[in-house]
DNA sequence: CCAAAAAGAGAGCACTGCTCTTGACGCGGC
DNA sequence: GCCGCGTCAAGAGCAGTGCTCTCTTTTTGG
């Protein structure tokens, strides 16, 4: 039952994105509104759990795709993670954009969302550490980053990404960051005629990334 | 009294997000819902009218900042106008959300909104530009494009930005979209508990960019 | 088989965007 | 002076929303 409201919902997200009513789901389910606050005490509530549904069907296609290839091509890996990704959202705009669009107004994310939500870039950083740890990856030069940011990312290493260097989390950061740019501008529209190869483009962008963050190039 | 309507909006746009009430204006205002619609046939045109406005006060600022350090040094520029680009939105973040977020279910920028919302991406492109004029930045080897992607962006470049080699293209649009991705992920609360240094968080980031793109080192 | 628990139905409140009709002003021409 | 006309605001009303409350039906368990 729970996980029937919650197909219904994905259907109208499609449509009406976060904004969705639960009286239409309702409607389709047959049902009178009232009946579903006894499944999901309030719309917000559905939302999260669509949410955190979205995020570990992303963290899914991520982290399988990132484990695809051959384990010592850093390179290869880091390209699968990307564009299971960017397939994930295309697949999925809806969801996608109430994952990574602008925040729904009035609305808290609760503490169940921030784990699920970590999956994609703690994957993606997993790729930098298994980088270093078979030497296939050598750390960008320690002094690059300013004394209060290095502290900052050393920090942040500590709690969830333990033995990366600073400067390297950062490029890693940068990548996700980007990445996230990319398919953000592709699914908002962003990219409409201006761009009509969309898997080239991004495959390009995602290897100047690579590029930066150090990722050795396949022999 | 069109301006009135605007301020009155975007001051609702700053708590209600897109889904601001036309009704909750006009009570601001001391006026019946009604009559609103004498100003603004639809909701949609308020939304339009203050995504127009929105745009050209990032391009300003956009272009205010690229034009205050000394034109040849790129490099300041391209920090200035990023710089600018994130205190424009952080100081508007409903704005920016409205511009840069997840696309309002059922409503379709009009085509007044396409050139306000060229102008930051045009400036950043320009500097580009006038690196390559001045001898200052150097394209990156050709080759490093496949064949449709090249033709696309040869393409793009002769509509609108015109003597730009596509692969330097390619590293502009990669700047211009981390950079959204940088201030996206900073306002929609993506660095909370992970980063507490954001202007050097940020600043390094696009300094990232800059050499990604070539830009050359101030002497 | 019958009581207890769970599930749905329905009415209602305050809110939304939007439309239509009605009434109040001010201004120019006769 | 007064009549028409265009502009503005007001009000009622429609269909929709999230949510709460009470009441009835259905299902389940001993």
């Amino acid at each position: 039952m729970l996980d029937e409201i919650k197909t219904v919902a994905r259907q109208h997200l499609a449509t009406d994105g976060a904004n969705l009513s639960l009286r239409a789901v309702a409607r389709d389910m047959g049902m009178v509104s009232s009946a579903i606050y006894r499944y999901f005490p309030s719309r917000d509530d559905l939302l999260t759990a669509l949410i955190i549904e979205a995020y570990n069907a992303l963290g899914d296609a991520v982290e399988a795709a990132a484990a695809g290839p051959d384990r010592l091509d850093l390179r290869a890996r880091w390209h699968a993670a990307c564009r299971a990704a960017r397939d994930w959202a295309l697949t999925h705009p809806a969801e996608y954009a109430l994952l990574y669009g602008s925040p729904v107004p009035g609305y808290a994310a609760p503490d169940d969302t921030v784990s699920p939500a970590q999956r994609p870039p703690l994957t993606l950083v997993g790729l930098l550490r298994e980088g270093l740890e078979t030497g296939l990856l050598s750390p960008p030069p320690a002094d690059e980053l300013s004394t209060p940011l290095h502290d900052d990312l050393t920090e942040l290493a500590d709690v969830f990404f333990t033995g990366i260097p600073p400067a390297l989390l950062a490029r890693g950061m940068a990548g996700w960051t980007q990445l996230f740019g990319l398919i953000s501008f592709e699914l908002f529209g962003r990219l409409n005629q201006t761009v009509a190869h969309r898997d080239e483009y991004f495959d390009h962008q995602v290897g100047l990334l690579a590029d930066l963050i150090g990722l050795p190039q396949p022999r």
